[in-house]
DNA sequence: TACAATCTCGAGCGATTTACTCGACAATCC
DNA sequence: GGATTGTCGAGTAAATCGCTCGAGATTGTA
């Protein structure tokens, strides 16, 4: 159930850009720098972040990458099922396996649908920018409680 | 993010044990075939869950495997974080990990955090007693709407 | 007592995925 | 022209996954 270094790197990377929006690019290595991020690892994330139109990129001296997008318009859902694929919990979730052999047997099937849809719902109701905003104020405000 | 086999076969022979509680011991290569989980394979999981407490196994003709404590008294999330270990999506997450050099640089914790209680907390309301309530009448009444 | 049915345990193993690295190349700016 | 940046795809070591197998222990039955 954890959450590939894709997602996590991909997330910080973009943090780091929406850090630096409307400055102009940053460059690879410095991301790398500051999310700890592996550099030619960074490389493939970034690539795919272009291909799903999150980032934009400028080579040459002064080059680097920057949103491509405002902050405010990235959801947390999106960034991570062009980097991670699926969020499903089971296979049998997913679109398209609807009524495979296994659907019969599984058992709880209900539950993971409960939290899949919970899960997806809370991701998509954040956005780059607010990320952003608890990343400066590094309060990390009270979560509320809250249930399924 | 996807739940490994284990978990959910797990799931599933727990939930065939429920199925005839009070029975006596059902066989391996039955809840194998019922299930359709690899026969050995179950061997490993019921291992587990019987180091855990969730399972008996008595040997000889006619043993088999029956569940220890009632099906009411045993919850998903106990048996899903036997099987599956720690079900946090992001390590920093992790009980002991509270203060690692990630932490800082991570930026999505607290969503995480958010996300990963909700679902402990989920999991923690279910026995497998609803479980084989639910999976008896294969009604699988309407989730209720909700949010984290 | 033999023997068959059943669970028990650990070693091993092929396939897949993860988390990268590397190198050749392309674009841009000075 | 050369320095600086991004782009792309191949390759790869290690870990994990999803099992199988075999040798044994235990128990019921004849």
């Amino acid at each position: 159930m954890r959450l590939s270094t894709k997602g996590d790197y991909g997330v910080r990377a973009l943090i780091e850009l929406a850090l630096h929006e409307g400055e102009g690019p940053v460059q690879r290595a410095v991301i790398a720098a500051r999310r700890q991020i592996p550099e030619s690892y960074l490389d493939h994330l970034l690539a795919q972040l272009r291909r799903d139109g999150f980032v934009r990129s400028t080579r040459g001296p002064s080059g680097g990458h920057e949103l491509a997008r405002p902050a405010s318009e990235i959801r947390l859902l999106d960034v991570l099922e062009s980097l991670e694929g699926s969020l499903a919990p089971l296979g049998c979730l997913e679109d398209g396996e609807a009524h495979s052999e296994q659907h019969v047997v599984c058992g709880q099937r209900w539950v993971w649908q409960e939290i899949y849809d919970a899960m997806r719902a809370r991701l998509a109701a954040v956005t780059l920018a607010e990320l952003l905003e608890r990343d400066r104020t590094r309060k990390g405000r009270i979560a509320p409680s809250y249930s399924i």
